[in-house]
DNA sequence: CAACTCAGTGCACAACTGTTCACAGAGTAC
DNA sequence: GTACTCTGTGAACAGTTGTGCACTGAGTTG
């Protein structure tokens, strides 16, 4: 081991992630006040504190780069997810505890947040595409989720799906209406926190009187002709 | 009146309406493919057929032309509500009449409501404002409405508005579906559709059982300390 | 018919864009 | 210690952008 890099082993490598990670956090930045497609590579660059031919080091496009911030941004909604699925014990519970913890990861993520939001609709294809995939893969994790509940167990997957889509459509709704809020209002902040709850509430009431079409009926109306 | 332009009488008036049409209509045509703020005055004139700088015999700036789009956008989306409303018997009618007429004029005028959604939480914030006061007064307008439907009748104000909201929110979901729904794909869309309208079903089944927090009980939680 | 209005033109300008290329120089490998 | 790797540099390019200015010429007016 005559000279393995001793101490400051990753010194090459860890001074290429920071800057990476410069790029990534200039242009999360920026794009609090506008939107991506209106984004240029040099803006970004000049953000971080390099040259934009020093750009291509670390992204071969600026579109590379803004997948890599939609990764960046469910990988913290899935951590999130994670810890309010952790003590699920009646829905009220969930309801509440999924509102609040939403409510706060919006707060400490505000710009990933805000970004998505954003870029949900907007001009670039392939971002819409990628953010449009994850947030469909998550209503899927909370269907399978939602089948444990007791009185959901008889429920179809096509329904639990149903569900699970209107809770994530409203989830997403109310996360956006957050960061269009005023910021620093507290009233209006609970407001809508209030406006959340009330209306999960409201859909899991419908929970309990709802019968499918597919199940008791004939599967009438749906794609099957 | 000697000569008070008898019959051409518009003509210049009228060439100058048609030069803002066009306009307007190349804008919305491009917004298509990209988001507004990444849309350039120079491709609009070029795609209208004249020259940048007469741009501003129409328009002082592009955000100008951004608010008349999203005017124009609602206006269209009021008259369609308007038809919507225009026999409302039961729930379960206006439920699935809605969901049609809303799928019809998303077809119709796909380009506005393609708009509309990308600059919901696009990039200028005066078109994100604009936007989200035209949504509020369309869900305003749906809470009188609903306040006829005997069922409702005894509600308050407040959970009118909260369900006119979760509605809103709903259809609004729907048609940015749509329109992200792969073209000339009618099973993808049937689908779609008869998702939105089991969504709805779903929440006003929730209406039945549905005590406000502010009339039965106390106002628990609620803005009020 | 002469005078005037004004939508659209054409040129100019400075600013900014993405991307190329040869090059520097610190970090690493042997 | 020498040779190599590779992140970041700096100049240069062709292209685009918004906007100012003096103009033309058709449409209108009295």
């Amino acid at each position: 081991m005559h000279s393995r890099t001793p101490d400051n082993s990753a010194t090459r490598l860890e001074r290429k992630r920071r800057t990476r990670e410069a790029l990534l956090d200039a242009a999360l930045e920026l794009l609090e006040d506008e939107s991506f497609s209106s984004l240029s590579l040099r803006q970004v660059t000049r953000a971080a504190g390099i040259v934009p031919t020093a750009f291509y080091r670390h992204f071969e496009d600026m579109e590379e780069l803004g997948l890599v911030l939609i990764d960046e941004s469910f990988r913290t909604l899935r951590a999130m997810i994670r810890t309010a699925r952790a003590d699920p014990r009646t829905t009220e519970h969930v309801i509440r505890g999924s509102v609040e913890i939403l409510v706060s990861h919006v707060h400490e993520h505000d710009a990933h947040f805000r970004f998505i939001a954003r870029e949900r609709f907007g001009g670039v294809a392939a971002l819409r595409h990628a953010i449009r995939g994850e947030i469909r893969l998550f209503a899927s994790d909370l269907a399978t989720d939602l089948a444990r509940f007791p009185n959901l167990r008889s429920w179809s997957t096509d329904d639990l799906q149903l569900l699970a889509g209107l809770i994530v459509d409203t989830m997403v709704a109310t996360a956006e209406a957050i960061l269009d809020a005023p910021p620093d209002d507290p009233a209006a902040e609970a407001e809508i926190v209030a406006t959340a709850g009330r209306r999960l509430r409201m859909i899991t009431l419908g929970v309990g009187g709802w019968r499918s079409e597919g199940a008791g009926v004939a599967n009438a109306g749906e794609s099957r002709p």
